[in-house]
DNA sequence: GTCTATAAACCGATAGAC
DNA sequence: GTCTATCGGTTTATAGAC
């Protein structure tokens, strides 16, 4: 029962974390829906700390990311991104409060927001040299929008969820298309209209 | 000392909730840092959630805007709208956390985020009628751009701050007219040449 | 590996003297 | 209005039996 518990506790974890939030969880709440004790709980994670940074490093949103090569990968990225994000929830809600944690786990991050960034911007200008996007309007307009597409993926769920009153039923990845479907040239466009309708 | 107290605990709570979150500040440390005894906080505010209802309320980011008439209005919003972020950072780095505290918070920070949306897209309606905004180029366009632009203004703090590594050294004013600067009308570039430089 | 028991600290909130 | 003292509850973490 050795690994298993172990998974167990991360499985149990994450689940509590995505609903209530780190602060919101205490380790009696995860030892009490795992069926075990808190001193066994302990023995597999003497820190509470410990429970996230696995539970991150585990499952980073940029792991299984190959660098998109056609609008069609692209297209397959902000799906993936899309069910990412609702699948950790907790960590899209919390992150600016999980960089406080510890120092790895501010560098797990980084890390990660690193790897998006570079996949995004690589991405951009591929696209413009095959002829898909348009050039550049300004130094660093390009940069601006893999923000902007960088922000939308991180921010998604807590932005629309503060929302839900208002009609922000748009799917992320409808979305994410729309904030760079001007960047698109006729060609670009073409090309995206057999993907996705705008 | 009576309205003297109450202030100095909220210039202090508000000082402290900015640097380490709402769960991360205690009644001690705030009575501390004001000086006075924790059973004379709790007899200011009887709860602690008292205390951040009032600090919300007290000064919402959408408080002292009117709508804007021209790209000189935007600019000095989105000028505002900076000034606002780094002042009141706890509101934006927790406040998917904050809204989860009381019903009453909740309500509040609805209401700003609908304010703040319907400013935006009234502007760019009325720069649309004005030849400064060209057309959508698909149904939606504009509403994506206000999303973008809004979710820029609630996030670019905490966002920027995950990022401090990376070259992120552009302001929040500087990104808002980038992220909207393909929307201009060659009228309304050279409008804008005149406020900013790109 | 798993358990019980408990330490040690801190939390928000209350009671009552002044 | 301000204080001290304290309650009841919760937290993380440890010690030791099995």
């Amino acid at each position: 029962m050795g690994r298993d518990t172990r998974q167990k506790i991360l499985d149990s974890a994450r689940e509590l974390f995505s609903v209530h939030g780190y602060n919101g969880v205490s380790l009696q709440d995860i030892a009490d829906t795992v069926g075990i004790s808190k001193g066994n709980l302990t023995y597999h994670f003497s820190k509470k700390e410990e429970i996230m940074e696995e539970l991150l490093s585990e499952s980073q949103p940029s792991d299984q990311l190959g660098q998109p090569k056609t609008l069609q990968d692209m297209d397959a990225l902000f799906l993936h991104m899309q069910q990412v994000v609702s699948q950790h929830s907790y960590y899209f809600l919390y992150h600016a409060q999980l960089s406080q944690l510890s120092p790895k786990i501010a560098e797990i991050q980084n890390r990660s927001y690193r790897t998006i960034r570079n996949l995004l911007k690589e991405a951009f200008c591929l696209f413009c040299e095959e002829g898909l996007f348009r050039k550049e309007l300004f130094t660093g307009e390009y940069d601006c929008m893999v923000d902007a597409l960088h922000m939308a993926i991180s921010y998604w769920g807590p932005f629309s969820s503060l929302q839900k009153s208002i009609a922000i039923d748009m799917e992320y990845r409808r979305h994410a298309w729309s904030i760079i479907y001007h960047l698109l040239t006729e060609k670009g466009r073409a090309e995206l209209k057999s993907i996705i309708q705008i």
